[in-house]
DNA sequence: TTATAATTAGAATGATAATTCTAATTATAG
DNA sequence: CTATAATTAGAATTATCATTCTAATTATAA
């Protein structure tokens, strides 16, 4: 759920900087009552004009606030990306990373990645949808993935004998990479036979970023 | 590359059959130009007047064929499966697969798995695009992946000590899971560190699924 | 309080693309 | 060869939505 403290925080080019406290909460309203309607659309079948109906606002107010329909888009991703750094911020300056073992800090880590697939799953698949392949736009899923590792990865070398090189850290982000990539297949095609929704699924998950990380002898 | 051959086995609602031989040769085009404009476009942004306008066709004539453009769609995407399994069937009946030790089979599969997705990615991406993640409805990434494992996963479970219970396949069919979603992460969104187009891709795969199948002790 | 800027309303406009229609033209079975 | 079914052409039709416009209405700073 959004609020008007991201808000606050936010200068998006194509959004009109909101004046008025009834401005700011139409933005807010417009915001969660988009990623309501991202749990059975994407972006091209979400229509201005019924996302304004479900807010009791009319295209005018939306267009007097947003250059496009692309630019709420773009503000709507953004928000999600500083609420998610909002919250590792949060988390990871509190005392609840385990510290104590591997197995325990992984399946935290893939305990709260998989909470947070679950919250966010229609705008996650709307994103993927909409997602060029280049590198170079920006997409709230690139960047989510990167602040996760950058804020694990230390935990995760903390806790694991010194490798003398790179190699113990690049196969930590590659075991990432694959972490990231089965999610985001399971909010898209669910191929099975692990589910978001099954309760195995972060531990199933855990036990492979386990696999992945400590290497065989 | 599709050709009539495959035509000739597919009996595709949505799409009346052909009969005449110039029809036959307008559907084969209508494909491949179809596969072409995907490297550029998804499914939405694929507009039938272009499609025709290379195919030196007409909208009539491919309404005449294709119920709706949905209807195209499905049909391209079920030829394309029918060639994957075709490719699959020749290549696992020859004696091409490696049977000496689990990290040649797993390199051999992982080479051909980053092969086709290569060599597919505009279509791929445009299912991705499309999917639902509803599992009723088919999609060809499911369908191809399910074929893949199928024949795969034999050759795997030789090469190990055999295990009781189904734990071994389970670890197995898991593995190809995070694999495929790797895969079809890079064709989407192409977070890194690992690209599909690195020459390294197929060898750092392979090795994560032998970590992921094999136990450490 | 009042001038001014911000906001709202919702009908009107425009653009894009899928789909349909009808009259030729062409292939093929008998 | 010829009747009939299949195919082609491309203009015309629809449908869907994003976007714009203009006249009220409302908030806010001085």
């Amino acid at each position: 759920m959004l609020d008007e403290e991201l808000l606050a925080g936010a200068d998006v080019p194509g959004m009109r900087p909101v004046q008025q406290q009834r401005s700011r909460e139409l933005v807010v309203r417009l915001m969660n009552e988009g990623l309501t309607l991202l749990q059975d659309h994407d972006f091209d079948s979400l229509s201005v004009e019924a996302l304004c109906a479900r807010c009791e606002a009319t295209v005018g107010s939306f267009y007097g606030r947003f250059e496009s329909k692309e630019a709420f888009i773009d503000t709507l991703q953004r928000l999600v990306v500083a609420d998610a750094r909002r919250y590792l911020d949060a988390i990871y300056a509190s005392d609840a990373v385990p510290d104590d073992s591997l197995p325990h800090l992984l399946a935290w880590i893939c305990k709260g990645g998989v909470r947070w697939y679950r919250d966010h799953e229609g705008l996650i698949r709307a994103c993927l949808r909409r997602a060029t392949h280049d590198r170079r736009t920006w997409t709230p899923l690139r960047e989510a993935g990167r602040l996760h590792v950058a804020y694990a990865l230390p935990h995760i070398v903390a806790l694991l004998p010194p490798e003398p090189g790179t190699a113990l850290e690049e196969r930590i982000t590659f075991a990432f990479q694959m972490l990231f990539g089965t999610l985001n297949n399971m909010v898209l095609i669910d191929p099975g036979p692990v589910s978001l929704r099954q309760p195995a699924a972060a531990r199933t998950l855990a036990a492979a970023m386990h696999q992945l990380i400590v290497l065989r002898m």
